[in-house]
DNA sequence: GCCAACGTTGGC
DNA sequence: GCCAACGTTGGC
């Protein structure tokens, strides 16, 4: 990847736990509580300015929920180190910390979801992550072309 | 609620 | 290092 060639990534909340309407909200987001280390390897190749789609898991239906994007690289999770929080890793410690949090910033909502069933029968995206069997990575990188074509399906 | 697809753990 | 058992994710 060439140097400032901006990237497309997309992330997987629960909707029950983090939607788009509470990103919305919040403006702005540390994504805590990664616990998988190739997400984790993701995380660490996100840069700056980096466009993300914002997928609702176990939704009804599962759905791209809208547009966001990087703000801050990444950087510890202070939760690994927090023995009171679920995301606590007796492993971690301050000078070697195991898992990374970075932070993402509201761009739009989608006009109407794009449900995973519309990515899957869309034939311009075929081959996009998130529409293969089994694809549980809640970070995945998407093409340039895809996210470009996602996008536009929520506008 | 079911279950496929993984990832992680731990005995050996 | 192998692999069975177990836990989790997430679509359906």
């Amino acid at each position: 990847m060439k140097k400032g060639m901006k990237q497309y990534w997309l992330m997987k909340s629960e909707p029950g736990a983090y939607s788009i309407d509470d990103l919305k909200k919040d403006k702005c987001t540390h994504w805590e509580g990664v616990r998988n280390y190739q997400a984790r390897n993701y995380m660490r190749l996100m840069k700056k300015g980096d466009g993300v789609l914002f997928y609702h898991s176990n939704a009804h239906p599962p759905a791209v929920a809208g547009i966001a994007k990087v703000v801050k690289e990444a950087y510890p999770d202070v939760e690994q180190f927090n023995t009171k929080s679920k995301y606590f890793d007796p492993r971690a410690t301050k000078e070697k910390p195991v898992w990374d949090v970075v932070d993402i910033a509201f761009v739009k909502k989608c006009k109407e979801p794009i449900p995973l069933g519309v990515l899957k029968s869309t034939n311009s995206l075929e081959g996009m992550v998130v529409t293969q069997k089994g694809s549980r990575l809640s970070i995945q990188p998407v093409l340039k072309k895809h996210f470009e074509i996602v996008e536009k399906m929520g506008s």
